[in-house]
RNA sequence: GGGUGCUUAGCUCAGUGGUAGAGCGUCUCGUUUACACCGAGAAUGUCGGGGGUUCGAAACCCUCAGCGCCCA
């Protein structure tokens, strides 16, 4: 099909052309990798979403700079492996089936493990996974073929292999601790599963022991937690309570002797300087009482309820106790001060906002100290690089003072822990491919769901198979995540991906960016009705525009504020880019045959294939250092200021000439380069205007722009600069002197011999007609003199205050430069070419005043 | 308490030693044969305060103030 036969709708409307590429692509199999091939690898795994989520904003931003990155890595000729999938979500998942059968008045209970899990995969095909379709609107190219999900069969082999591998190490036991326990979701929590925020709660001064005997007044912003103290412990040096240290105290309602402890731990200025020591409901408490052999009572049942401490208060739940205890203690004269309220900072639930009750039960842990030395080593050494290596503070604060990880959970969702117990009380784990013995029961619970997702670099390239996948795309190239969760998920594939691969880092880059926030820089949230959906975003401006914006506002690791009249902005460009396009096709533009020798080419054309180099290396030394904002807008200059504004209007009159075959072979090519540039962020309507423009197969397999440096030409930059110059002085005049830009008035330059090839297209693009006239007005800009015709009067006013404003710029610049110059110190140390820039500087505004005064002169009088 | 970042135009942000920038918004003018999702022009900043280093500081150092995030 010839270019005349290609033509493009004459407004740009995305969702007509969207879908429909998508599909092309899919059929096409552009995006799946081909372990086999010769070209040398480029992989990024996604950040598995949730099974139970849908897109949002922060998705949109992570998979624009993905799929820019692997577009690009792709068009330079890498195999380019995006790898999709999904992530089991242990506790989230579980929650939305489980408020599923509560709307049928059932829990799991009433089903039963084996018919939960049943009714999970169930939910899982019908609703789960709307995010998957939600990608592909977002463009992304990642290779549907390798799909992976954390409980597929061979990710869940992965699981069973690390953890015997680990067992093995010695790098998982059980043990009993304290644990961050969700009273709602009954299970443990790792720590980062615990958010801490402010709460205003109370402190109360409670004494213990009765009148004549021992007494100490503790403070505590837990009251209730009095009945299962085993303790109360002071500073050491502390000389309020030297003589008490070692005696005994009762303690009320429990009727207990609780010994008085002395520990370093405990801060002499907080409170009474005395405090509980509640071993099984406290870390601190926990450690402590490790230390002096005090009892660890439980009080608690796993709801949050109080249970066997045989008072009055059993049966309560834990915040009502906490009243009542205050209650029964003031009663009984024993409260002193309460503080009421007082903000401190409590943990909640990461999915359910459930106030967290630390407590002692029995779980699985992964010891994590060797495995976080060589996470942190990775990092130090320069195997693993962090972008922006500002973040490596935070990855490193993290890393080197990690505690162990509590792995097992309370669930039926998720990859059951593989040890099994034997009559005998015999601990057995059971590995991939491996059967317990008879008579052995497995353990109930579950791991959680960052244990999989530690693997997921390489259980979804087929570990522990020695795969082709995993042979030719591990260790992958870069991850790209918010830094929210380098410690969630990126920190643990460090851990487990170095212990597992024998040391191989999981990724050689770490990038990160910033969260989505709204347009005046605020978190978004649900409460604060500020959040935005990216798919409304879409069918508004298009997919193009939100990329767009969204990776114009990506600065490494920090966030970004986003608008809805930002995205219009970018729908504004896309816009721009196709009109751009019509215009170029109905002016010829040419994309076949060698372009014509630089010698043979006017100043424009020239130029523009200057700019356009610089532009090409520019965007991608960017790119490969994941600077998308500076590229996005190199990219966005370069498109509307450069070719649009001055190429495009320069030319404008060499193209109604009808003699411009040079020309329309440069602005094809131009263009040709700068779709395939602009392709990675706004990959739709450059698909569709290349496609149109070149009659090329696709831009996703085209090849990558590469600068071309016999293009550079300073010269061309020069007298294009000269011009540009000229032109806004004439435009800034007539504006002043109120002649409508298209009216055409008689105008003429006397300038030097190099302008003479572009007087009209200058004229052209100023509306000056040449004819014979005796010049009212003129202006001198630089070495180029513009005359007028204006028939007569000018409007002095206008004209004296045009030039008065000039002068007082002209007169301050000279100031600025005289001080310098005057100035001895920068005579003797300034640089000898910042010295001559001031002086020509210094020259030129002297001449500018000099001509200025001298047109104000000659204006006539009011 | 530990770590870390920010404070630049009305808003959101770039800018790591040599005359302050962008997008959006604002004002004026304009339908000129790619584009009003447009064009042309304009206005707007003692770069948080104070001190220091330097010939020269928005940038480097110190300090104060305010805001934020992460961790405990």
């Amino acid at each position: 099909m010839s270019q005349s036969d290609r033509e493009l709708a004459s407004t740009f409307v995305p969702a007509d052309i969207e879908a429909p590429l998508y599909e092309k692509w899919m059929k096409a199999g552009y995006f799946t990798a081909d372990a086999k091939s010769e070209k040398p690898p480029y992989t990024i795994v996604i950040p598995p979403p949730n099974v139970t989520g849908v897109l949002h904003i922060g998705h949109a931003l992570d998979h624009t700079l993905q799929d820019a990155l692997i577009r690009m890595k792709r068009m330079k000729g890498f195999e380019a492996l995006w790898l999709p999938g999904m992530d089991h979500a242990g506790i989230a998942t579980q929650n939305v089936v489980e408020k599923q059968l509560a709307g049928q008045g059932k829990s799991r209970h009433d089903l039963g493990r084996e018919e939960f899990v049943k009714k999970v995969w169930q939910w899982k095909a019908e609703s789960g996974g709307a995010i998957l379709g939600q990608m592909k609107r977002l463009g992304d190219s990642v290779d549907w073929s390798r799909e992976a999900f954390t409980m597929d069969e061979n990710l869940s082999k992965a699981v069973l292999t690390i953890f015997k591998k680990l067992y093995d190490a010695d790098l998982i036991y059980r043990a009993e601790r304290i644990i961050n326990w969700c009273p709602r979701c009954l299970t443990a929590l790792s720590d980062i599963e615990v958010e801490h925020q402010d709460i205003d709660g109370e402190f109360v001064q409670i004494t213990y022991g009765d009148p004549g005997e021992t007494q100490i007044s503790i403070a505590t912003t837990r009251p209730e937690t009095m009945l299962g103290d085993g303790a109360v412990a002071v500073n050491p040096d502390d000389p309020r309570y030297k003589d008490l240290v070692g005696k005994q105290v009762k303690l009320p309602y429990v009727n207990r002797m609780i010994p008085i402890i002395a520990d370093e731990l405990v801060d002499p200025e907080f409170g009474t300087g005395a405090v509980k020591v509640t071993a099984a409901h406290d870390p601190n408490d926990f450690e402590m009482a490790m230390r002096h052999n005090v009892p660890m009572v439980v009080i608690m049942n796993e709801h949050g309820v109080m249970s066997g401490t045989n008072t009055q208060f059993d049966g309560m739940d834990r915040f009502e106790a906490r009243k009542a205890v205050v209650e029964q203690l003031r009663k009984d004269g024993r409260i002193g001060w309460e503080k009421r309220p007082y903000s401190h900072s409590v943990g909640h639930c990461q999915r359910c906002a459930t106030i967290v009750e630390p407590r002692l039960s029995l779980q699985w842990f992964v010891k994590v100290a060797p495995l976080a030395k060589a996470a942190a080593d990775a990092v130090r050494d320069g195997r693993v690089k962090i972008e922006p290596k500002e973040m490596e503070p935070r990855y490193f604060e993290w890393v080197d003072n990690m505690h162990d990880w509590c792995i097992s959970r309370q669930l039926w969702w998720g990859h059951r822990i593989p040890v099994w117990y034997g009559p005998q009380g015999e601990v057995l784990v059971v590995g991939a491919d491996e059967k317990a013995p008879d008579g052995y029961s497995q353990d109930p619970d579950v791991l959680d769901t960052w244990f999989s997702s530690a693997l997921w670099p390489f259980s979804t390239l087929g570990w522990p198979a020695d795969s082709d996948d995993l042979k030719k795309f591990y260790p992958t190239s870069v991850l790209v995540t918010g830094y929210d969760i380098l410690f969630f998920w990126v920190a643990r594939m460090m851990l487990f991906g170095l212990f597992a691969m024998d040391g191989k880092q999981p990724f050689h880059t770490i990038a990160l960016h910033g969260l989505v926030r709204d347009q005046f820089g605020k978190k978004m949230s649900k409460s604060r009705g500020n959040t935005i959906d990216p798919i409304e975003f879409m069918d508004k401006y298009g997919t193009d525009a939100l990329r767009f914006t969204l990776a114009r506002g990506a600065n490494p690791g920090k966030d970004q504020a986003l608008a809805e009249d930002w995205v219009g902005g970018s729908r504004n460009f896309a816009t721009k880019l196709w009109n751009a396009t019509r215009f170029a096709m109905m002016n010829g533009a040419t994309i076949d045959g060698e372009l014509p020798s630089t010698a043979s080419l006017n100043g424009i054309d020239k130029w523009i294939l200057s700019r356009l180099s610089e532009t090409i290396s520019e965007v991608d030394s960017l790119l490969e250092s994941y600077e998308f904002a500076r590229a996005c807008d190199r990219i966005y200059h370069f498109a509307w200021d450069d070719l649009c504004d001055w190429y495009l209007e320069l030319s404008k009159e060499s193209f109604a000439s009808g003699d411009a075959k040079n020309s329309q072979r440069v602005l094809g090519y131009v263009l040709d380069q700068l779709l395939r540039l602009m392709h990675p962020f706004m990959p739709f309507i450059t698909e569709q205007l290349w496609t149109t423009l070149t009659g090329g197969e696709s831009l996703v397999i085209a090849q990558w722009p590469v600068a071309n440096p016999d293009h550079l030409d300073q010269s061309s930059h020069k007298i294009i600069a000269n011009i540009q110059e000229v032109i806004t002085e004439v435009r800034r005049f007539r504006n002043d002197q109120g002649i409508k830009t298209s009216a055409k008035i008689p105008g003429r330059f006397v300038a030097p011999a190099e302008f003479a090839p572009y007087e009209s297209a200058m004229r052209f693009v100023l509306k000056l007609e040449a004819s014979d006239f005796t010049p009212s007005a003129n202006l001198q800009i630089g070495s180029v003199k513009a005359e007028f015709d204006l028939t007569g009067t000018i409007d002095v006013a206008a004209e004296r205050a045009r030039l008065t404003k000039d002068l007082a710029t002209a007169k301050k610049d000279l100031e600025t430069a005289n001080v310098k110059l005057n100035n001895q110190g920068f005579m003797a140390k300034a640089p000898a070419e910042v010295v001559v820039e001031i002086k020509e500087r210094l020259a030129k505004t002297s001449a500018d005043i000099e001509r200025i005064t001298s047109q104000l002169n000659s204006l006539p009088a009011q």
